[in-house]
DNA sequence: GTTATTGCAAACCATTTGCAAGTGT
DNA sequence: ACACTTGCAAATGGTTTGCAATAAC
């Protein structure tokens, strides 16, 4: 139960997938397939409404309803793939939580920029917070507001810039 | 322009709501003042509904319909004094943005719930971390995802449960 | 008196669900 | 054959919005 395999990261996403709906019984389709696949083929942050559109454009597999990337998307929460991380245009939004290092981001308000950076420390304490409040911690997701150095490196010169106009 | 009054702190949430109606010329309602006064009345988290009933609640004011509830929050999002921080059974959850510490938030996936825990430490690292990549900061998010003690400890036993059916 | 605001009910829209037809094992 | 899945269309439910009546300044 307290095991560490060094597999742990070898497996990937779809084999994780696989695995844990065997268990539950389920099949793996190729709808679920396509969902899944397309799912990880990127780490980027998606909507329920984008991954539709990428699903529907893959041409490789059969077409894909509306109410099955829905039910995938909840099997894949429940298979602890995917996390429901906000909500952005009245959309739940999805992101990767497997397979892909923790990390928090710098997001600039400004210009929207995003800088990853590692914070192992962070895990660390959060590691420890978890285990005072008895939490089985499964990720943890960090964002940092405020403004990239591009952004409020100008400031002196801010107003040059607008008496141009 | 770069003052920096002291009385920044010590201004009260309904002021500072005031001021951010007074410059955008709308008015102060008695509504709009129950929802404000009860939003700030405890710091806890809350959804719409939660807030409407309690905002019902209340003897010493008039009713408040479910539309302005909403509406008040949008604008006190606006003024940044709420924040909106996730969502659970469906509904946005928000919190305080204005005049109480940052923390970070462990939140349940199954139930929903969420425990603020302090982090100056992470907070340090933060102010850190920012430094080095000459990043403007402004605020954070730190959300902790898993399970909580209630949500995972029946798991050994979840099987008998299921059985007796 | 104007102009913003409210409450109501209807509209919206993402997500969920019932069900009959289809598919994997 | 059997149980799980799918797609569709309808239902759900939180949130938003149009509008006439009402309140703030």
């Amino acid at each position: 139960m307290s095991e560490r395999l060094a597999v742990e990261v070898a497996v990937s996403p779809t084999e994780k997938f696989t695995e844990f709906l065997l268990t539950k019984g389920k099949r793996l389709t190729q709808e679920r397939k396509n969902v899944v696949d397309e799912v990880f083929a990127s780490h980027q942050h998606f909507d329920p409404d984008q991954l539709i559109n990428h699903v529907s454009t893959r041409k490789d597999a059969r077409r894909v309803s509306r109410s099955t990337v829905y039910r995938t998307i909840a099997l894949l929460e429940e298979a602890g793939l995917l996390r429901k991380v906000a909500r952005a245009n009245g959309r739940d939004v999805y992101e990767h939580d497997y397979g892909y290092p923790q990390h928090g981001h710098l997001i600039c308000q400004k210009c929207g920029s995003m800088i990853e950076f590692s914070e192992e420390t962070i895990s660390k304490i959060i590691e420890k917070v978890a285990a005072e409040h008895e939490f089985r911690l499964t990720g943890h997701r960090l964002e940092v507001y405020g403004n990239c150095s591009k952004c409020s490196r100008p400031m002196q010169r801010r107003h040059d810039k607008l008496n141009f106009i």
